[in-house]
Formats: C-alpha cells, structure tokens, sequence
DNA sequence: CTCTGAAATGTAAGCGCTTACATTTCAAAT
DNA sequence: ATTTGAAATGTAAGCGCTTACATTTCAGAG
C-alpha cells in the first residue's frame, strides 16, 4: 500500500498538518530540525503525495491542457514540444488532446474544461467554430487561443504572421527574382491561416503593380494529393504561371510529384515555393524554398502567456496579448531567376 | 461557481446519493422517474462530475499514462494515435508522457506512478534501463510493455517483429535479387530493435550460405546524420558492398545523401534498403524498398492488453502475453537485380 | 388490515490532502 | 520569575464524490 501523509506524520510524531506544511509552500513555517526529519521519513516510505487528493483540497491541478486539431505531422508535434518544454519548467504536467475519426474539437476542450482537470488550456483553433466561444466563456478557466483569426480578442492569441510570411515570399519571387507570373495554391476557405497567406499574397501582387488574376489563385486542402491536383489545374491553364506559391510545403510537394508526372522540371519549367519549412523539406529535390516558421516557439510562447496567467492568478489581470511569431525565407533550388523569354 | 452534486440534489429534492446514484454505474437503483428529474436538472445545470473527486473516493483515475521515449517522429505519433484510438472507445483517457532534454524516461514514469495520476501504462523501452525494473515492481499498477527485449515476462509484452523483417528483406536481396555483398548500418548497441534486426541480418546471411563480414556491419544511431557518416565508411572500403540494408529510414534517407554527395547512383551503384516505412519515403527519389511496419498497430494491440488487465481488475490475473506485430516489404526502386560484372 | 421483503432513498464516513484557526512552545524582554 | 508575542505545531473542517449500511416506502401476500 502506498504510504500517505498519515504515515510519514505517525512515524514523525508530528500532525499531518505538520507533514503537509513542510512538504508544500510553506515549509519555512516548521523547524528546520522537524522537517529534515520528514524530508528523511519520506525518503525512507517513499512516500510522495497524492496530486489528486491535493487538487481536491486545493482546486489547482499542476496540470495545462493543450488541445490540438490533429496530432499527426511534424508541425503539430512541434508545437507539443515547445508547450511540453515550457510546461514542464514551470512546473505543470501536460495533458494533450486530439480531435480524431471519433472526437471533434469541441469534445476534447469540453473533456479537459467540464471535468476541471487542467488549471488552464492551450487551444489552437485553425478554422471557425462557433461552438467554442459559448464553451469558453462558460467555464472561467484561463485560455491562450492559437490562431490567426479576428476575434476572441479578450484571450490571449498567439499565432505564425501568416501574412508576413506570404508577403515577404512573393515580393522575394517579384522583386529579387523578377517573377510577375505567380499563381497561388491556397489553404481551405475557412481555415485562418489559409486566409491570412492568401492575404499577403495578393497583397504583395497589388503592391506591386500587379495584376490579380482569379484562374491564379486556387483553393486546396493543405495535403500532398490536394496540392497534385491543384498543380495540374494551374498547369492545364491556357496561360500558365511561372511560379506557384503554395501556401504549405505539403501542398508544394504535391506540386513536385505532378510537375514530375506531367515532364515540367523544377525549377527551370516551373518554379514552386512553400510554407512552413518542415523536416521533409530536406529530402525534396530541388530544395524547396520555403516560408520558415519557428513552430515550437509558437508552443514556447504561448505557454508562457498562459503561465502569467496562472500565476497571477488573483491579481489584477493584465490585459490580453496578442502575438504574432516571425517568419523567414529558406532559399532553396525550387524556383530561379525569371528569364526573359 | 461550477453546479456540483449539491445543488442538484437540492434542486431535485433528494440525496446526493441518489443523484451519485442515478449517474454512475448503478443507475438502475433509482426509480426511472427520479433518475429522469435528476438527468434533466443536471443538463439545465450544466454539470458534469468533478472527476477527480470521483478518483478520490473510486480510487480510480479513467486515464491510462502512455511514456515514451520522444515524441518527434512519425514514429511515435504513429503510436500515439493507436494507444488514443483504443484507450477513448475503452472510455479512458489519455495521458502521454516523453522525455526529452530535461526529464529523463524514469521520471516520466514516476510522475505518472507516484502521484496515482492513471489507472495503468503503456511503456516504451528502446534500451535497457536498470531502474525502470525496480520502479515498476514497485507500484503494482497495471503496465503493457512496448519493446522487442528480453526479460521483463511477468509483463504484458508487445513489439514490432524486428526479427523477421530484417531476416525478410536480407533473404529478399539475396534470393529474389541475387545479391551477396551485403552491408548493414544497424542502429545503437543498446537497443533492443537494433540488436534483433542485426540478428535477422545475419542469421539470413548465415542460412544463405554466405560470409558474415566484419566490415560490413556498421554500428549508427538511427539518424539521418548518422547514416550519412556509416554510408561514407561503407563506400570507402577497399571492398565494397553492393547492397546497404539501414536498420531505420533515416539512416536510408543519410545514406541517400552520401551516396548523392559521392557519386554514387541509386539503385545502379548502390543499393539501399530501410525500415519502418515511416511517411518521408514517398519523398525519397528513387522509391525507397523497406520493411513495412504497422506502427500504430502497436499501440492499439497494446492498449488493448492493458485495457483487458483493467477490466480485470478484481478477477484473477490471466497470464501475461507477449506478441509480435508482422512487417511486410515495400517493393521501391532503391535496389535492383544483381548484375552479373 | 397487517405483515414482509424488495425497491428506493437517505445518512454519514471516508478517500488524502490543505489551511484557517486554536493551542502550545520558547526565546527574549521586563 | 514573569510576561509577551512570534514561531511551531495541532485540530478539525472541508474539497466533491462513492458506497456500506440504515431507514423508509410500498406492492403484494396473508
């Protein structure tokens, strides 16, 4: 049987209220002898208390919640890894849920939320979802939000300057290399940061000077097939581009494997630039260039947000932050200098 | 404030037994009509248990822990999604715990054990580790091993079957390809995966007839980088192998590389065979031959061992199992017939 | 109409901890 | 020696639930 805390303070000849001040933060409040003796006692039973009677007395669990879309794909586990990081050097267990074939979104916050097992949740939110505002206000538990979306402005949000980063990129392929044909593979309608890649695309087109041409822009889903499709959309078009900015590198894989399929060669055919440099970058060739976006500082970042929170937790709140993580541009071998032609 | 069973009691009118009652496991102790007021209240109420309290008196959490090494990789996301597969129709949450920087794999184990926190786990072993013996004996919680070691056969036991697909895919670049000079990059001493597929390398070798060849058998540490540097000594023997059969992907993916870097054609001048079949391979050029293995398979046959000693509980304890999950081969473009020169 | 026992419900203890408040201890001040 | 108040410790309630046991209800038997 695993000792309690009625163990040690019998075996200490003291009260368990003894054993339970030397133990948490209060410890300076018993002598030093006492507590040494304990500290020895625990050791010997190895005892160490139960965090869950302990969250029954305190209403504080030591546990956040992070809440993801998905779980599968370098991205998300990056983003694990920087929440997990933070979490754990500040003290708290990390519990994550997933939506999957048999749980949506909803359900897993709903999960963490009504059975008041987490003291906060990290929530990334990638596309609208008009359930999830009433089930956060209802339950006053502190909530960092990922996502690039407009809203929710009262919790802290933490997200990838999506637009930045398309900017930056096609003005790179515009200015630098001279590109005007540039079409685009974006993200699903509804997703946040679809919208805010598509954004920064057309407005660096607008920007400068050029034309915004409709049978350019194509919608997709963010996967490899969706961006095969796509590809071979733009390159069945009467005029065709020069360049595709796909707006995630899975999508520009697509892209590769039906430029191969169809005889264009990357880049000197058909250049193809993405977004959010993940690992299987390396294994492309040419290289992708590609938008370079810090994923598991996203977790880093607003897991910290979140920890201010909790422990300023019956102090004056600050009011909430919105941060966006800056972007980069890896240059690959994916797309060269326009040629006149 | 969150409504608790309190309040429901009172709003119905009866006990906070009553409503325990007609919401756990003996709801048909209580009149249908009674236990339909109760229903009715707690949704106009919007309560749900405190499930922590309701640890505190079952002594039984609802979550299962799930340790593992890491959790970057296509690998252990693979795993991730079998074990919160199975563990959420079982009802169970999920709670996963990795190592990283920071923690060690003990740790992760002792804070799930130690603080009560899951009614069983599901543990990862890639090498030994002296501690984690004595830490599981002595919390007598249910626990499913995921390791292909020896020992440990008091234990529910489940691994991929490292064994027989290496032997597979020696014996397939021997008998189908012809091939007999054949090297392998196989993965840290220590590990219990690495030292099966070494096994099954050579025992195919050895049933074939063919020399083991000391040289040819070189140790790495299952990563890219590390595949690159074993393929550079591979290729720098005065006698070179034909065929380099990586123990993992990755370092298939790093003798790709090197063998880019070198000159070396694939599969013409070298063939390069893998395992795992983890999602990149579609990006290696050309196609990657490799041992197929039904990664999340692993956590679903595992967590359904451990769900059935949960169920059990109380019962006698059937006998432990120990079960290997099959690989398959994945016919690529890395390696071709043995051309007779 | 009373009796009986199963069905329905209530009472209260207890799960392992924290903590407000009460009590005791003890060094320093008088 | 006595007083005093901070320091150290103890007492006991309470966190939200489950459940053994006690009590009440009530339909059917006598």
């Amino acid at each position: 049987m695993k000792a309690t805390i009625y163990d040690i303070a019998k075996k200490a000849g003291v009260s368990i209220a003894t054993v339970s001040r030397a133990l948490g933060e209060n410890r300076d409040k018993v002598k030093p002898e006492t507590r040494e003796k304990i500290y020895n006692i625990c050791k010997e039973l190895d005892y160490s208390p139960n965090s869950i009677a302990k969250y029954l007395a305190k209403k504080t669990t030591g546990s956040i919640g992070l809440v993801l879309p998905e779980i599968q794909g370098d991205f998300y586990t990056e983003i694990i890894k920087g929440v997990d990081e933070i979490s754990y050097s500040g003290g708290y267990n990390l519990l994550v849920a997933s939506s999957h074939s048999r749980r949506n979104i909803v359900e897993s916050i709903l999960g963490f939320m009504k059975e008041s097992m987490v003291d906060g949740v990290v929530l990334m939110i990638p596309s609208m979802n008009k359930q999830i505002e009433s089930i956060l206000s209802k339950y006053q538990i502190p909530v960092v939000i990922i996502s690039d979306m407009e809203g929710f402005d009262e919790y802290d949000k933490v997200s990838i300057d999506n637009y930045q980063g398309a900017y930056s990129i096609t003005e790179y392929l515009i200015k630098t290399l001279g590109h005007t044909k540039i079409a685009t593979i974006c993200g699903p309608e509804e997703n946040f940061d679809a919208q805010k890649r598509k954004k920064g695309y057309i407005d660096a087109l607008k920007d400068a000077g050029l034309p915004i041409e409709k049978r350019w822009i194509v919608e997709s889903d963010f996967t490899i097939k969706g961006g095969e499709i796509a590809c071979s959309r733009l390159l069945s078009l009467k005029e065709k581009p020069d360049v595709i900015f796909a707006a995630n590198d899975n999508m520009a894989a697509g892209c590769y494997n039906t430029a191969n399929l169809l005889g264009y060669k990357i880049p000197e055919d058909l250049g193809v630039v993405g977004f959010d440099h993940v690992a299987f970058c390396d294994f492309l060739k040419p290289k992708l260039t590609t938008v370079h976006v810090q994923v598991s500082e996203i977790g880093r970042v607003s897991t910290n947000l979140l920890l201010e929170r909790l422990s300023n937790k019956n102090k004056e709140d600050r009011p909430p932050k919105h941060l966006k993580i800056s972007t980069g541009i890896i240059i690959g071998n994916s797309v060269i200098k326009k040629t006149t032609n």
